[in-house]
DNA sequence: ACCTGAACACCGTTCAAGT
DNA sequence: ACCTGAACACCGTTCAAGT
């Protein structure tokens, strides 16, 4: 509305896009939006980023660059445990960067700090190359497929899984899903269930995996 | 162009948008688009779906029909690594499934059914129930998460990593990135490396740390 | 150097009107 | 029952014009 006399850069544009992400979902950035929030009209963002898609992958770098990095010295996998889980609270600070990590492939300078710094630990540990690139590999994944997966969950809270409960049972009627009805109720549908629990079994089960590997 | 006299209903909707997909990739998928190669008005579509929303949700629950159920008998282990594989031929039929994936919430039947046969074949291998849910969350956490980092790598074959090699080099400084760059020219570049090879690793890891707990 | 108005080529969706 | 033209409220981006 009024004019901002801050001058707009290319920093201002990022944070300010990453914001609106935070708050509105990916799916409503725009550029017309987002230079409406910076008091200015939608042509002049071109004069601080290249596009559309600039923005994007620059959001990206953003967002790894919050990942913390093994801290040197550290025994590995508890190196390894404290990345993964810093890893999936950005996610869940930022949920849009999932969406877009997947569709961007132009890996910034704070990727690169990232895989440097995974790949310095595990070498220092003691692992071989391809045995480094073993544990990077099968960890990532492990990581950013079960944030993918938490993510799709209907619910975020045994409260709402609750609430959701009659509603999966209609749909899941017991002759024909067996296994998927018993899970849901004997398991699943009870209050000490939280499925963000499961993170930390998988990712000890990776980690001693190698351990006996290295 | 000339009209059409088949009529139009919503599985041929959903297969053209499908194919539409697999040739154009799905962020050029529009309404528009889809109706021109049905012969027919955008407006038309909305007779046969509900509304874009309605074919993603859909296109999801298609695509996850195409992967191979785990068969009734079989080991267990056998039977997840076929599964695994399966669903990794399918996304690389479709990339663009992952992306789907993930922001569509609303699981159809075909999500269903393989939610179950999943669940049947762990129990009957004698895995509790927390365990069995252990398992489906760890190894499909890996799966989606292998794929998402597969497809985002910037080269698909050794030979588009040998001609991106000086690229990747340069922009790669020893002195900066040591770990990263020692992994890339002695490993990464070797002709022998392919990346598509460390989903069976890293599969069969968590597969063998299952069985010692079963 | 930075911002903007007007324009272009697109979107998804609604609705009244056609057959 | 199915299709469509016109319309609405949006997009990203270019370009010449302003300061």
């Amino acid at each position: 509305m009024t004019r901002t006399h801050k001058p707009l850069n290319r920093d201002r544009v990022l944070t300010a896009a990453a914001r609106f992400a935070d708050r509105n979902g990916l799916a409503k950035l725009s550029m017309r939006k987002l230079a409406s929030r910076l008091g200015v009209e939608a042509m002049s963002l071109y004069n601080h980023v290249r596009d559309k898609d600039d923005i994007l992958d620059s959001l990206v770098d953003t967002v790894i660059a919050e990942i913390e990095l093994p801290a040197r010295g550290n025994a590995w996998k508890s190196a390894m445990r404290r990345r993964a889980q810093s890893a999936r609270e950005m996610f869940k600070r930022h949920p849009w960067a999932m969406s877009l990590m997947e569709s961007r492939r132009n890996p910034g300078p704070a990727s690169m700090r990232y895989y440097d710094a995974v790949l310095g630990c595990l070498r220092q540990a003691g692992f071989s190359i391809p045995m480094a690139g073993h544990v990077f590999s099968a960890l990532d994944s492990y990581i950013y497929g079960f944030v993918l997966q938490e993510q799709k969950l209907p619910f975020k809270t045994s409260q709402e899984l609750a609430v959701l409960g009659d509603e999966i049972l209609k749909a899941l009627p017991m002759e024909q899903f067996p296994y998927f009805h018993e899970f849901i109720v004997k398991y699943a549908l009870q209050p000490e269930y939280d499925y963000g629990k499961e993170f930390e079994f998988g990712l000890d089960l990776i980690l001693d995996a190698f351990e006996t590997r290295r």
